[in-house]
RNA sequence: AGGGGAGUCGCCAAGUUGGUUAAGGCACCGGAUUUUGAUUCCGGCAUUCGAAGGUUCGAAUCCUUCCUCCCCUGCCA
């Protein structure tokens, strides 16, 4: 049957250029449903957009943290998702501070955040606009809408304690019952609400909630709370205010206020969603909101084996220091994967590889390695270094003797430039390759065989000391003068081995950090299981390295290809000129099976 | 009177107005190239879509029943 045509390959495509958002997106765009939505030019109620011109951003997507601690890797999916949705259909991406809870917020996180944003390569400009709000900057609105809600009937305030509200909420499977405060009437909850703001009462003795259903049989819609009494200085605010909007109240608004079209979150908020529609759709036919108003749309949060994402443990880790803090290369911080040599490209590799999609669904730590590895192949410059470094000796290459080697900086892109390697008679090369008992198919260096030392000579192994322990203390070699890299005739005789050296006359010694996962099972914690039981003892080793002198002296951050080895990066904190500090990112794959190192 | 979601290859994930042999990526397995046991390149890799019935000429897509997993009872977000 083999002589019916075969039809062409397909040629590679990018992966999943498809998914349930990208179609909900594009059916709205081919429905004209925004083809009239105004753009008063910045956030605001309905009369700040109506009569103005079309927007000219085809969507709006936000990304809303809580200033209330460190982005990690599943901030990074989220914010590939909406900065990345909004560049392809030539909309606008709002970065946005969700600092509606005084007590946990602070300007250091804003900080970190826009920080993180920045390194992943992504603005919050659209058409000359700069899009960085923060919701604290619409308390005024969300404060008179909440006034606007009660007189209309839809909020009351409410006297029960927060035990006392508990009790009257029901189940999962049995209704609610009515506070006794449900039916007071709208002046006295009015009268109430402002004297709650005006700082009457204590934390706790009031709140205001929206008034709905008791007896749905989605929680979230049985009367939820929507302002409470926060006698806390907000780090933006002061002590403007002592009532603050909770979430579930605040985010919709700020989505409308914002013009939001496309408000994406993780899965937990579905049930929120009937909400999120109620409130809008209340404020809207009060005229505060302008239509078409922004629509919810859930997806799967991510999860990545061997790390934890918790807040909570993540702040486990840095205040019971099982790591060195929020920027650790092994922490799942943007900040830690930055120091670690962990690349902005390489995260949006990765973002654009997973998809997104509305299962739950557990990503293998080794893509995220992978689309790192990927990049950094790409950008990163090659260099020699020996980590574990003994000596090699040429006996026939004359003391005292040395000259350059010709080395390419990137050897798959020429124009990256070369380099001049010093060698000489005495070399540092990897304890790994070299031994005195050979397995079967190695094929570096043992007594009798013949390997090339990379860009230099093809070096012949006559002899292994040791010492009394049996450990290889020196390898002896005879040279080739014939077959140096680069000259006529070099590769005459091939041979397999390939092995990286440095001149140890010249080398610098380095400090290099060899990282490994944090966690050594796929689900730390799994179960009832304490995470921190999980925690790999051996997530990192500290060396001291043998390093080609062009190594000495590196800019912070900058990152490099250390031959057979992995990429490196020169440590943002610690590395000095002289005296470099390196850290691992990720180790080259290997079908040898060398295990790190 | 519980409600809301999800189940397609080892890991992701298209496809779901029913229409010929179920995209693509990762991993994996072969083979080629290679002065990184890397990279690159070529080839292979689901008679099957949680299960069982049913409708139909035809079903991952429609219907029925069942199973499994996740989320929800903060004055957190």
């Amino acid at each position: 049957m083999s002589d019916v045509a075969k039809p062409k390959k397909h040629a590679p495509q990018p992966p999943s250029t498809s998914n349930f958002i990208r179609a909900a997106i594009e059916a709205d765009l081919a429905s004209g449903k925004y083809a009239t939505r105004a753009w008063g030019g910045k956030p605001g109620p309905a009369r700040t957009h109506e009569g103005a011109a079309q927007d000219p951003a085809r969507i709006r997507t936000r990304f809303p943290p809580e200033p209330n601690g460190y982005l990690h890797i599943g901030h990074a999916k989220s914010i590939c998702l909406n900065f990345g949705l909004a560049l392809d259909y030539g909309g606008a991406c709002h970065l946005r501070f969700d600092d509606t809870n005084p007590e946990k917020e602070e300007q250091e996180y804003v900080d970190s955040i826009i920080a993180a944003v920045k390194w992943l390569g992504f603005n919050w400009e659209h058409e000359g606009g700069s899009h960085l709000y923060y919701a604290s900057d619409y308390f005024d609105f969300m404060y008179h809408a909440a006034e606007h809600l009660i007189e209309d009937g839809h909020a009351y305030v409410d006297s029960l304690s927060a035990e006392q509200m508990r009790a009257l909420r029901g189940t999962l499977s049995e209704p609610g019952k009515s506070s006794p405060y449900r039916d007071r009437g709208v002046a006295e909850s009015l009268k109430l609400f402002r004297q709650m703001r005006e700082g009457r009462f204590k934390e706790g003795e009031h709140v205001l909630r929206a008034r709905i259903d008791m007896g749905s049989p989605n929680i979230n819609l049985r009367d939820p709370a929507i302002y409470r009494i926060r006698k806390a200085s907000h780090h933006r605010t002061g002590d403007k205010w002592c009532v603050y909007p909770m979430y579930t109240y605040a985010h919709p608004i700020e989505d409308a206020l914002e013009r939001i079209t496309h408000s994406l979150c993780t899965l937990e908020f579905e049930d929120q969603r009937p909400f999120y529609d109620w409130l809008l759709e209340r404020l809207a036919e009060g005229g505060l909101l302008a239509r078409p108003l922004p629509q919810q749309i859930e997806f799967a949060r991510l999860n990545l084996t061997y790390v934890v994402l918790s807040k909570r443990r993540l702040i486990q880790l840095v205040e019971e220091k099982h790591v060195s803090g929020w920027d650790d290369p092994r922490m799942p911080t943007l900040a830690g994967a930055r120091r670690r040599g962990y690349t902005p490209e390489g995260f949006r590799r990765f973002a654009e590889r997973i998809g997104v999609a509305k299962a739950d669904s557990w990503i293998e730590y080794s893509v995220l390695e992978d689309c790192m590895r990927e990049h950094l192949n790409e950008a990163a410059p090659r260099r020699m270094a020996v980590l574990d470094p003994v000596k090699l000796v040429i006996d026939n290459y004359a003391e005292g003797g040395e000259e350059r080697c010709d080395v390419p900086n990137h050897p798959q892109q020429p124009e990256r430039g070369r380099r001049a390697v010093p060698f000489s008679r005495e070399l540092w090369i990897e304890r790994e390759d070299v031994t005195e008992t050979p397995p079967k198919g190695y094929f570096r260096l043992f007594p009798g065989n013949e390997v090339r030392l990379r860009y230099a000579f093809l070096v012949k192994c006559v002899s292994v000391e040791k010492d009394a322990a049996g450990n290889v203390t020196a390898v002896h070699c005879t040279y080739d003068p014939g077959t140096k890299s680069g000259t006529p005739g070099a590769e005459a005789r091939k041979v397999k081995g390939n092995i990286h050296w440095v001149s140890a006359r010249h080398a610098c010694r380095g400090e290099v950090r060899l990282y490994d996962r944090l966690f050594k099972v796929q689900q730390p914690g799994a179960g009832a299981r304490d995470f921190l039981l999980d925690l790999n003892p051996d997530s990192v080793k500290t060396i001291t390295a043998q390093l080609e002198p062009a190594l000495a002296n590196t800019r912070p951050e900058e990152r490099f290809q250390f031959e057979r080895h992995g990429y490196f990066v020169s440590d943002a904190k610690d590395s000095r000129p002289g005296a470099p500090v390196f850290n691992r990112a990720v180790t080259l794959r290997d079908s040898w099976g060398k295990q790190g190192s």
